[in-house]
DNA sequence: GATACTCCTTAAACCGGTTTAAATGGAGGT
DNA sequence: ACCTCCATTTAAACCGGTTTAAGGAGTATC
């Protein structure tokens, strides 16, 4: 239980000074050979680990990434997507020595989770997820100083990197896949106007059919909670003429509506052909299994990570990481429609 | 974008020296008032925010708690959980300038994970999560001198303080509102046996339904994994007598069953009444809404910070904290058992 | 044999706080 | 006027690394 061992017990043990043993364990060149042998051999006789703190303080970085997530439980559970998107950027943060802080911003703004973040000199970069029309955090971070990567790419200037996994070709894919099976009155339950990826698949639902040659029946707007997936799926299904095919931008919403479907009494797919978006672990197992469209979190985090280790870095022009597309997974909840509607 | 204001800005702007500065900022005793307020005065228009680098360094600590999480995605996907805990942790951490350090532990040995953050100094304390039998977690922690609180009582001695949050009257509750509807054949699908919390709920739902003067149908053993859940039932569901309801020690098991037994043409509940645990968000929402038992994670990721900062602070003989039980809730999942079987 | 030039190594400053021991200064006592 | 005493304040060491400028020991050059 004595002290762990410093730099300076190490300088001790080898016989030199402490700067030489910096330069030993840096790999740094100007030392002799043998010199640097014998600092290593002194620094593992004694279990020598660098203190992270000490580093910190004297090269002013953190040695870590950051991740503000906003306080709403739902957007945490929600995405399946954090869970293994955390893992992805862990796989590459680990090696390197980092740590990831999670960072919950309060209810009101979230201004202030970056602005912590970035004042406390905790993290040496952050990654902005759930990217919002005009972001105020792209210019709240260019402006603390602190570097970042956009999960996808805004609708704006932005000076960060962006990584993108593209929705539009697995979106574009469900309505096309709905399309074939004979449906024409389709509808979509979007997320929240305010974030990219929610307008964007709305966008692309409603090219998509238009390029069938189809009108949207109705676009409602969730709020990617399993509550908003329940409203929104009941308004639709009260319209005088419902559709007989639903598109939702999640699977949380998609899984309620299935729900809502079913305590309506409608038969999935036979009455109802109903979509979802993510693959979440459960929407292979509910009944019938969730057609649904899915990307790759891990891949994303792990390129997110290395990305934004490349802005830490100081390197410039970092480009732009495209990852494979998100893509249709076909299961049991979409089929031709049976029902003539009344 | 001129550098951060250092303490010894402030001193200088004030007239007065930097231990004097750190005097007033820590609300220390032995300054005059008139110079406690002009120091304050002066860091305020610098708009002065103290490093946390530096001040880790100087007082070795890391004003920052971590979790560490199991690199399956599914343990943190899961548990609807973690989120909610995450959230009600950082609603402590927050005020008072703490950070979550997260650590998805390497698919080998997770000793790694918290030898890791123990010894790169990250964290002053850790949450010990899905505490498994004979955990071998608690003494290598204690073997490391790094604090911790475990979430729930492990099955042995330790030397940590423990947060729990009783599983059991939640549980008997399901088993003992199976047997009022009438049931008689009910089964439990299990997580692995290794984890505490896991057995407990098995044990709980054996002792009750015995004092009942019941017999479990049987005990299937899941791996709290929506396809584990899958697999459970079906092999209960094939049992030459099937049992009439089934208790499963988490919802994502739980609905896959949901889905599982209409798949094979039952009617939930008329033909089979199944329950849940965690309440996660969708149970509420899948068609029939799932009976389950809730529990307040949020609460329990305050108590548990709020407990673990104890610990950190030195203070000794912490006492354990025990939350609310978790309860029942009852949905249209469970009903009384119209099949009489076959 | 002195000067220059490498090559290797070290002492010391620095990062930005905290903390301890010592110094300063003014009031009160005689 | 001198000494004490106590309340304030300060200088300096320290935390454990990194980094820079200077020092020292050998060869090479002339």
């Amino acid at each position: 239980m004595s002290k762990r061992p410093t730099i300076a017990d190490v300088a001790r043990r080898a016989g030199v000074s402490k700067g030489a043993v910096s330069f030993a364990l840096n790999g740094r060149p100007g030392l002799a050979q043998a010199t640097v042998d014998k600092i290593l051999a002194a620094a593992d006789e004694l279990g020598w680990r660098p203190s992270n703190r000490a580093r910190s303080l004297s090269v002013s970085k953190a040695f870590a990434l950051g991740l503000v997530i906003t306080r709403d439980p739902a957007v945490l559970s929600s995405d399946p997507f954090f869970p293994a998107f955390i893992a992805g950027v862990e796989s590459v943060l680990a090696p390197r020595g980092q740590a990831l802080v999670l960072q919950v911003a309060g209810d009101g703004s979230e201004a202030d989770g970056y602005r912590r973040l970035a004042q406390d000199g905790r993290v040496d970069g952050v990654f902005l997820s759930d990217l919002r029309h005009d972001d105020p955090r792209i210019e709240l971070l260019a402006e603390l100083g602190l570097p970042a990567v956009t999960l996808n790419r805004p609708d704006k200037d932005s000076p960060f990197p962006a990584v993108t996994l593209d929705d539009r070709p697995g979106t574009s894919a469900v309505v096309e896949h709905l399309v074939e099976l004979g449906h024409t009155r389709i509808a979509h339950v979007a997320g929240p106007p305010a974030f990219v990826h929610a307008t964007v698949r709305a966008t692309v639902f409603a090219e998509t059919l238009a390029a069938a040659g189809l009108q949207p029946v109705a676009v409602e707007t969730g709020d990617f909670t399993a509550a908003g997936g329940i409203e929104a799926t009941r308004r639709l299904l009260a319209l005088p003429e419902p559709p007989t095919a639903i598109v939702y931008a999640n699977d949380r919403m998609a899984i309620a509506g299935l729900g809502a479907a079913q305590a309506a009494g409608l038969t999935v797919p036979d009455d109802l052909s109903i979509a979802g978006f993510d693959d979440s672990e459960i929407a292979e197992y509910v009944h019938p299994g969730l057609t649904t469209v899915r990307a790759d979190p891990f891949r994303f985090g792990a390129a997110a990570a290395e990305t934004l280790n490349r802005v830490v870095d100081g390197e410039t022009d970092v480009p732009d990481v495209e990852l494979p597309p998100a893509e249709l997974v076909v299961r049991r909840s979409t089929a031709a429609c049976l029902r003539r509607h009344p």
